[in-house]
RNA sequence: GGCUCCGUAGCUUAAUUGGAUAGAGCACCUGACUACGGAUCAGGAGGUUAAAGGUUCGAGUCCUUUCGGAGUCACCA
């Protein structure tokens, strides 16, 4: 059983035998001593004075004396204010470290037989990813893992946006001015190449909507319909998408395309199919750059006519309704929602009907209990509506619904924006990280006896280090400004600090032996350094539920980074292989040990790898 | 405007879910190895947790109000 479990049980029987009251074990609040005082873990004792009618200094000194009598694994108390501290037992210390010292997979839980999928990234096939795709994707991975060292199996997936107006815009703009260039001619990675199409034509679309406000239509519009003090810049930034819709040349063309496309004309099929290829070619790269890949791809094509036949279930169950128009809507004013329409009275499907047809889609692909969906806040209402039309209709998954709604991604400079020029992309993002950790080994030079490729892997190793936890140590839900050049530090609060830690245990495994764990039985006193690391890796186990119940990757960042601090103070203040003793050496050695693995399975949840040296 | 979320040191952030003197990192200043890797360690300075009230043994955390910011409120995705 876990210690904490042990002293809220020996609390709860404390107080019955004590004072002779019942209480539940959410009123014993057991919680890790801070390190300005002694003891291993706290107990608050405020909640028993009302049953105990004593002061809660005297409190605590009867519990904590009948734990030190009753539980073998309290050695000794003291009492602060209200606050019992519990010293645990070396013993329990060292046994602990005996346990897990060579246990490759520690943390990591037996299989719970439940069975959830997990989508992210899913982008747009008309440009490259960027940095708010970097978040979602490495919040969907680290998810994902956690949720597998949580004992669940996951399938990894993504709903790729391979259709709509957006490509149609690139695939117009290739057309019109590509003169048949590809990547390859080009010598551009390809999906950047379709993306600076789809640029193209929103150059050549803003030229000629500037062109057309200067005529006598434009200018009858303007005057027409403009809101009091407006002025023209800010009416016809307004009227953008009217313009497109309604009078463009270009607006008109790329509408054409994707009605063609509908129709399944073949050469537009035929174009459609080259461009998502280039983007598909250049976002593999990406992804694996990246270190991460999914189990199955749902593309857009294939999905956005399903859903229609939900409606009609729907409509016999009587969850949705249908107006004069045709319209097809779901009420949800019993939960607190709005009216939401369900189909267009053109017969043709939305976004939600899109995504109510792939949910169950996907649980007759795959079976799973849960579905996480990691997108972006700005969609909390869109999946709010989704999972209580799901639950509406009685699909057997609803109930197992989360959308891991993440915060968006801003600069130092304010919001991202396409039209500024001002998205970070992907693939220079990482560029730059790996050059940064590249300028800094050079420096250090202590990878210069391995191959070139070896040194390559490592500074890769540490660049993307950098770059990933700088983004994870962030709780999800919050928006995060992410400043570029922070993002590089190798020093401090980052990835490579820990990887060091985990170097530099690996250095000395390198020098040492194989420990004797009898030999480091004998060894003791611990040091209060030592017991507070051994209480660290013991919290570790839990945090992996915590995360995954939470859905939250940066408790282990946040663990991992704790850790590794502890250990590079240990590592300082006390010598391992020069120990005083032998016991203290061989017990180091194996505390070393469990310290490295706890580091990298954390680390590697969170699509971290660590280098053997640095 | 309605609803939702957020506001912690100059900057980026944490706080065991209501617990002790609000922890870290960056930047700034001062120190530490002929030591197992200095991508390290120790110290200094930096806070009225946006403001005001309330709830209680105890509030960054819960409630109310105000201020500031973001998101959303489509037969878009």
């Amino acid at each position: 059983m876990d210690i904490t479990n042990i002293i809220q049980n020996g609390v709860i029987s404390a107080v019955q035998s004590l004072y002779g009251g019942e209480v539940g074990p959410e009123k014993v609040n057991v919680s890790i001593t801070r390190p300005d005082f002694e003891g291993n873990y706290t107990v608050v004792v405020f909640p028993f004075t009302g049953i105990a009618r004593k002061k809660p200094e005297v409190i605590g000194a009867e519990i904590g004396a009948y734990l030190v009598k009753e539980i073998t694994e309290v050695e000794s108390f003291n009492v602060i204010k209200g606050f019992l501290n519990l010293v645990v037992s070396e013993d329990f210390w060292r046994n602990f470290l005996q346990e897990i010292y060579q246990k490759e997979n520690f943390g990591k839980h037996p299989s719970s037989g439940e069975k959830v999928m997990v989508e992210f990234s899913s982008p747009n096939t008309n440009k490259p990813l960027h940095l708010g795709h970097i978040r979602n994707i490495l919040l969907g991975w680290s998810t994902a893992k956690i949720m597998e060292a949580a004992g669940h199996e996951v399938i990894k997936v993504q709903v790729v946006n391979d259709r709509g107006i957006a490509i149609c815009k690139s695939m117009l703009a290739w057309q019109l001015f590509g003169e048949n260039a590809t990547p390859e001619s080009t010598g551009s990675k390809s999906d950047h190449f379709v993306g600076d199409f789809y640029v193209r034509f929103e150059q050549a679309f803003q030229e000629e909507y500037r062109e057309w406000q200067k005529n006598d239509e434009a200018q009858k519009i303007f005057k027409a319909n403009k809101k009091e003090e407006q002025g023209p810049d800010a009416f016809f930034k307004a009227f953008k998408d009217t313009y497109f819709n309604e009078f463009s040349k270009l607006g008109a063309e790329a509408r054409a395309m994707l009605i063609r496309w509908e129709n399944g004309e073949e050469a537009t099929l035929a174009l459609w199919r080259k461009m998502n290829n280039w983007v598909y070619e250049g976002f593999a790269q990406t992804y694996e750059q990246l270190g991460v890949s999914f189990d199955k791809n749902y593309y857009e094509s294939n999905t956005y006519l399903l859903g229609k036949d939900m409606t009609e279930i729907g409509l016999e169950k009587g969850v949705f309704y249908r107006k004069e128009d045709g319209s097809i809507w779901a009420n949800l004013e019993d939960v607190k929602l709005d009216h939401k329409t369900i189909l267009r009275s053109d017969g043709t499907s939305l976004y939600i009907t899109q995504d109510l047809g792939t949910a169950h889609l996907r649980y007759k692909d795959f079976g799973f209990n849960r579905m996480v969906y990691v997108v972006a806040d700005e969609q909390n209402y869109h999946f709010k509506v989704l999972f209580e039309v799901l639950k509406k209709l009685g699909e057997p998954y609803a109930h197992g619904l989360h959308h891991l709604a993440y915060g968006m991604v801003d600069l130092p400079t304010g919001k991202m924006k396409s039209r500024e020029g001002t998205v970070v992309d992907a693939d220079d993002l990482m560029a730059e990280v790996i050059a940064e950790a590249q300028e800094n080994s050079k420096e250090r030079d202590t990878t210069s006896d391995l191959a070139p490729e070896k040194q390559q892997e490592i500074i890769r190793k540490i660049g993307l280090a950098a770059l990933k936890f700088f983004i994870i140590k962030v709780n999800p839900k919050k928006r995060m400004t992410f400043d570029p050049k922070e993002s590089v530090d190798l020093k401090g609060q980052t990835g490579p600090y820990v990887q060091n830690a985990y170097v530099r245990i690996k250095s000395v495994l390198r020098k040492g032996m194989t420990p004797d764990p009898e030999l480091a039985r004998q060894y003791g006193p611990l040091e209060d350094l030592e017991k507070e690391l051994l209480g660290q890796l013991y919290e570790f186990p839990g945090l992996i539920l915590t995360a995954a119940e939470d859905f939250d990757p940066s408790v282990i960042a946040n663990f991992c980074y704790a850790l590794a601090k502890n250990y590079h103070r240990f590592y300082h203040d006390y010598s391992i292989l020069s120990a005083d003793t032998e016991a203290a050496k061989h017990f180091r050695i194996m505390l070393s040990t469990a310290i490295a693995n706890a580091l990298k399975n954390g680390m590697e949840l969170l699509g971290i790898e660590m280098p053997e040296r640095m």
